[in-house]
DNA sequence: AGAAAACTAGACTGTCCAGTATGATTTCGG
DNA sequence: CCGAAATCATACTGGACAGTCTAGTTTTCT
């Protein structure tokens, strides 16, 4: 499980390429949408084999799901060290942060997982709710502690709930520009210019109740 | 068109139960879940008569959606009134305004709605977009006016952008509770004493930026 | 090499569903 | 009360698709 990846037999290959080719239509379709024939064809494999790797539909969905948090969780953490952990300006840091996570939350295929997941929230909520839980409530304590680290520099005043703040700051910097980009579709683009104003103004709020200097 | 609710014919009730039972019906299934058979039966109706008054799936689809609205937006509208018209203390009103909102949109019609429109955000853009502006960006831009008008009684300073103000109250109050209630299922509730939390501390980061009292 | 396992192409089953057609019945305006 | 329009129940068409089956081919392991 931990070595999937670093498998090179023809089955392991082969599974690969329909996990990859199941995500792409599971994210462009959705699932009831998404077919099977389709997903053997892109994967060059015959339909036989993706049921010989995935009992059915539902379990094939559920792997792809699950399956598909890695890279952003590496992609934030990166965003985290990078922008937080050198900083001396407060300010600076977090308008960095700002643009990180919105660059890396706007992506299409970040976009597309989500509204898959939100859309098939009530058909499978064991696999929906582990998403949430492992993937993106993970994310924002992970943001909480690398804020936390803020305080031991002096950057910012000691948080009492630091996944709590770590919402708020994501609230303020990205609740406009990421229901837009879920509701509207994803051709909608906001101007860059507002996605300035909206992290200045959201760094301004946030250090006046968390910047170090009150 | 404006006076759809007032008509009485035979007919016009017949199609107001198509609606009433379409959205039910997409709300639960989704567009491509849904089943137009299903839609007559739960409205009382045959197929025949479904079919003379919307012209296909997808318009009722289109029907269904730009006119789910007005509930929640007279909703909304009553709670920025009944919660800051009157108000003399900017905390406890905007606290107050908090749970309204939080109470409103986490309700169950309200975030299937919403499921449904981002599911299909990228098979009806249109649509999806239309319903955007004028349902949910709308909610943000009288709410900036809503507490615009808190700056004439000397509860906020002067706010350059209300709506961009909005939006920041809105994300830092509702980007944890409303992400969960999305993502993880129309089961997964809070416990109340998170929401409180919540909704305290939202209030102080935003009135520490835009209370009056500098 | 040779047997076992994996894979392939393609046909097939059963089901579901959007949308149409039909012929009988009900409603309603005049 | 009569005729037109609306509605009804029901059956049908055509297509899509999940999942199975078969018979032949390729890979892998020993």
């Amino acid at each position: 499980m931990i070595s999937a990846m670093e498998q090179t037999g023809r089955t392991a290959t082969k599974r690969r390429a329909i996990q990859v080719a199941a995500t792409e239509v599971f994210l462009q379709h959705g699932y009831l949408g998404a077919s099977m024939d389709e997903v053997a064809a892109k994967a060059g494999v015959s339909k036989q084999t993706v049921y010989k790797q995935f009992e059915n539909k539902e379990r094939l969905f559920a792997d792809i799901v699950l399956g598909t948090n890695d890279q952003l969780a590496v992609n934030l953490a990166a965003a985290y060290a990078e922008t937080l952990e050198g900083a001396t300006d407060a300010r600076e840091a977090l308008r960095a942060l700002a643009f990180r996570l919105l660059e890396s939350l706007t992506a299409d295929h970040v976009l597309q997982l989500r509204r898959l997941v939100i859309a098939e929230a009530d058909r499978f909520p064991e696999v929906c709710g582990a998403w949430f839980t492992r993937g993106f409530e993970k994310s924002l304590e992970t943001l909480g502690q690398a804020l936390a680290g803020l305080t031991g520099r002096g950057l910012l005043r000691e948080l009492d709930d630091p996944t709590l703040v770590a919402y708020q700051f994501a609230g303020l910097v990205m609740y406009k520009p990421m229901n837009r980009a879920m509701f509207a579709g994803t051709r909608v683009r906001p101007e860059p210019g507002e996605l300035d104003r909206i992290a200045d103004s959201a760094v301004t709020v946030f250090l006046s109740s968390y910047g170090a200097d009150r």
